[in-house]
DNA sequence: GTTGACCTTCCAGTTGCTGGAAGGACCATA
DNA sequence: TATGGTCCTTCCAGCAACTGGAAGGTCAAC
C-alpha cells in the first residue's frame, strides 16, 4: 500500500506518517520506485497511534504503548501505569484551566463591555490600578 | 534598573524578558555599558504580561491587551471581546480534556493491572482486537 | 506526450520559551 | 593590580508534534 491509502484508511495524515517514520515509530518498507510500502500491520499500528494520540498520549507514551502492544509478554500493569500517569496529567491540566476559567469568567462578568475605557479585566491584570 | 531587578520584581524570568523585547512587547532603553535599562513603567508592563500569561492569554492576545491597557481611548468592549474569546477557547480545551479523561478513566478502571498481558486499554486502542 | 494525481526529500515555521556557550562589565577584596 | 564572583550581553539550539510548501521524480490514463 502507498502512503495515501494508509493515510485514508488509518485516518493519520501522510505528513504525519512520514514524521512517525522519521522518529522511528513505524518502519515501512520501500518499493523499487522509492515509495513507502505499507502492510496491514503498519496500518493497524498507525490506527493505534491515531487513537492513542486522540486520547492525548504523548509520542513517547505512544512509543511505550506500541511496544507493549507488540509484546506478548507484557503485563497489563505496565499499560495501566502509563495510562494512570497520563490521567493524572490530564487532571492537572483540567484543574489549571478551570482555575483560569473561574478568574476569567468572573472578570468578564464584571466588565461592562461598553464604550467607556474603564475595565475590571485590565484593572485586574494591572499591578498599579487603572485610575489615571 | 537592570534586567535582574526587573525579573525579581515582576516575577518574569530574565530570559523571558529578553524574549519579550525581541518580539516587540517591551522596549527598554540601553545604558552606556550595553545593559538594558528598565523603568517602573516597564516593570508594570512585565507584571501585566506575567498575569495575562498566567490567565492563559496568548502572546498575541497579550500584545492586544497591552495596547488597550496603554490606550486611554479604549472601549471596555474591546477588552471584553478578547477575554470572551479566550474564555471560549478555554472551555473548548476543558471539554476536550474531559472527554479524554472520561474514556481514559473508564479504560483504566477496566484494566486489571496485574501480571497478565490482557489489557482493555490496548484492546481499545487496537483496531483489530487483542486476541492473538 | 502531456496532463494530473501521486510520491519523494528537505527546509522552514508554528508557540513560548529555556538552556547553554562565549565573552564583556562591574564590584569587592586581598 | 589581580582575582573572583556575579551580573550582563549575544547567539544558537532544542523542546512537541506536527504542518506547509518548494522542487522534483513516478505512474496511469487519455
Amino acid at each position: 500500500m502507498n502512503i495515501g491509502d494508509v493515510a485514508r484508511n488509518s485516518g493519520v495524515p501522510a505528513k504525519t506518517i512520514r514524521y512517525y517514520e522519521e522518529i522511528g515509530l513505524i518502519h515501512p518498507n520501500r518499493s523499487e520506485n522509492g515509495y513507502r510500502d505499507f502492510t496491514e500491520t503498519h496500518m493497524h499500528k498507525l490506527a493505534f497511534l491515531g487513537r492513542a494520540r486522540a486520547l492525548g498520549f504523548s509520542i513517547e507514551d505512544c512509543r511505550t504503548l506500541l511496544a507493549l502492544y507488540e509484546n506478548e509478554n507484557r503485563e497489563s500493569m505496565q499499560v495501566k501505569a502509563v495510562a494512570e500517569e497520563h490521567l493524572r496529567q490530564i487532571d492537572e491540566k483540567i484543574a489549571k484551566l478551570q482555575s483560569m476559567r473561574a478568574t476569567l469568567s468572573e472578570l468578564v462578568d464584571k466588565c461592562a463591555g461598553d464604550h467607556r475605557p474603564d475595565c475590571p479585566i485590565l484593572a485586574d491584570l494591572s499591578p498599579v490600578g487603572m485610575s489615571e
